[in-house]
DNA sequence: CTCCAGGCAATTG
DNA sequence: CAATTGCATGGA
């Protein structure tokens, strides 16, 4: 997760495992960018960055050829927001962050994660031009698998049956099962993906498909939340987006999206999409 | 007090 | 099998 300071100067930071990275801003022209290592996650820090932020991805190709012929007025919305990137984050904490995300707001989803790190991830000190900023890592599956679910609750809106879900999340990490899951997440098929992340209490198809998304780098999975809906029946005029998101339905306006959008990039198009109705449609600030 | 917020699972038809 | 109904919680 990440985040900036209150400071007047354009400060943002994110804890990468154990490690953290800072960009400055320090002028209309030029930024700072400060690792406490100088490898992340075993990868050179130039190499690390390009692969977190998806850099690799030719952002020309996430929207298919025609698609601004077919849908001109979405592109000339969507157009502007084709500097959003879908980050590679990991894949636990992923988990946890969108097990938390259900029936509630964002601002309510990051104060649950913020108090997770803040409970059970190791303290960090980072010394900045500003002092020292005392951060935290996201808790290993470990962690969180010995956790007790009162106290955990306390972190997750007090939720005690969230708690538990995560709690039996992460032993299912610990087990080997799950990081089975996401070792073969790269090459099996998208359905067999999800039925390995749907067994877990806790995490329905919307929930697997962000966490294959945004955690395991499966920009063809296309996870449909409330704005997804309004956007693809606003948009793209699919009258089933009217209707409620039972399972059928799910599935089929995940047909429909990706005859739109196609198949191979399709989350990833979605999101930006996702990103654009909010910002541009619904006005909203959260993030 | 009511309604909503990046759904899920148990219960019916 | 598929649709409908509870649910859990804090904040506006």
């Amino acid at each position: 997760m990440w985040n900036k300071t209150t400071s007047d100067t354009q400060f943002y930071y994110g804890i990468i495992g154990h490690d953290a990275l800072l960009v400055k801003q320090i002028d209309t022209t030029s930024i700072e960018v400060h690792c406490s290592s100088n490898k992340l996650q075993g990868l050179p820090i130039d190499d690390f960055i390009r692969r977190y932020l998806t850099l690799d991805i030719e952002i020309g190709t996430v929207f298919r050829r025609g698609f601004a012929d077919h849908y001109p007025d979405v592109w000339a919305i969507a157009r502007r927001y084709l500097s959003v990137r879908v980050m590679r984050q990991d894949p636990f904490e992923t988990m946890v962050t969108f097990m938390c995300a259900q029936g509630i707001g964002m601002g309510l989803i990051r104060r649950q994660v913020s108090m997770i790190t803040e409970r059970y991830g190791e303290e960090l000190e980072v010394n900045t031009d500003f002092g020292s900023l005392r951060l935290h890592t996201f808790p290993s599956p470990s962690v969180i698998a010995t956790a007790d679910v009162n106290d955990l609750a306390r972190c997750t809106n007090n939720n005690r049956i969230r708690a538990a879900n995560i709690i039996r999340m992460a032993r299912s990490f610990e087990s080997g099962s799950m990081a089975l899951a996401c070792v073969q997440s790269g090459e099996c098929p998208l359905e067999t993906l999800r039925d390995a992340l749907c067994v877990h209490s806790g995490i329905g198809l919307k929930i697997a498909d962000c966490i294959a998304l945004f955690g395991l780098g499966r920009f063809d999975a296309f996870p449909i939340d409330t704005h997804v809906r309004q956007y693809l029946q606003e948009w793209f005029g699919i009258e089933a987006a009217r209707r409620s998101l039972t399972e059928r339905n799910y599935r089929y306006l995940q047909d429909e999206a990706r005859n739109i959008l196609g198949e191979e990039y399709a989350g990833y198009a979605g999101h930006i999409l996702f990103h654009c109705w909010r910002k541009e449609i619904r006005k909203m600030n959260t993030f």
